[in-house]
DNA sequence: GAAATATAGTTAAACATTTAACTAATAAGT
DNA sequence: ACTTATTAGTTAAATGTTTAACTATATTTC
């Protein structure tokens, strides 16, 4: 056992916690994609959607690219299958012509319905490790950690 | 307020574990690639020289694969730049002709420890929400949560 | 009110990763 | 032993995202 692998094999407590974080984090997601792709669609789409009937159902794209954490260009791109499908439609703004309102659709909510109440079920069978009260604890701890990490 | 909009603004406990999960772990995981990217590397090619350190410093390309968690294609054009930059070695393996052997090149051994403490700092620092029996807490937590997600 | 600056959105190029198809080598079944 | 199946690794195509360059419109500044 030489210097650099105890080095990468022992990692401090902060580290520790971090790798077991993305670990956790990344299964829960392969999950939940898994889940997606099994009905034809993807993680991405469905957070776009999410994010405008959160918003109640009328938003802007820099909007959504803040509000989900991505790029203006990769909205423009997640928009243009979304509106061809029927989810979504988009307009010109009144007042100001730079921006471009997007609508959810009826569609698009009727889809919400059919496939959210399913990625819940799926997400919580995979947290049966936790009871009520870890999960509480666990969403207490997250919320003292994002606190920490407030971009500065 | 829409019925859509409550439902997706009002989620149940395990989805918003879920959520706030892939939030503070997305958070984390971009700053740890700011301090990459600020050396000139990245996540992806760390963790690679990181996993053959830990496997004592020689690997299979499949091993490295199965324990990062990315596809074998991948490992295999990771590893070219990787080579060419003498970070690490390949030759072929003695009694298996289908196998490659990795090493981690004195190079690579003198990276690892020019750049992890930077990142191990980072990653401190931006967990100061939490004090040492918080983390180990949130340690526990994702513990009992990999239980309960081990593939099935 | 003209010029400079900033903002919203789009497009194309670059990058990282997965999937699928392939080659080569070994292991298993008969 | 020979044939079939499995395994290791590579390559190319497809997918999803970011970065950078661009257009068009608004806002600010002088």
């Amino acid at each position: 056992m030489n210097d650099i692998q105890r080095y990468v094999t022992e990692p401090p407590l902060e580290a520790r916690a971090f790798f077991s974080l993305v670990d956790a984090t990344a299964r829960l997601i392969g999950f939940s994609e898994k889940y997606w792709s099994s009905k034809g669609l993807n993680g991405a789409r469905i957070r776009l959607l999410v994010e405008i009937a959160k918003a109640g159902g009328t938003i802007l794209p820099s909007d959504l690219a803040a509000r989900i954490g991505v790029t203006r260009a990769n909205i423009s791109v997640l928009l243009v299958p979304l509106e061809e499908m029927g989810y979504l439609t988009s307009s010109g703004h009144p007042e100001d012509g730079r921006k471009r309102i997007i609508v959810l659709a009826p569609e698009g909510e009727r889809l919400l319905w059919d496939v959210l109440p399913g990625n819940r079920s799926v997400i919580a069978s995979r947290m049966e490790g936790l009871n009520d009260e870890e999960k509480v604890q666990l969403l207490t701890l997250l919320g003292k950690l994002q606190k920490g990490t407030a971009t500065p």
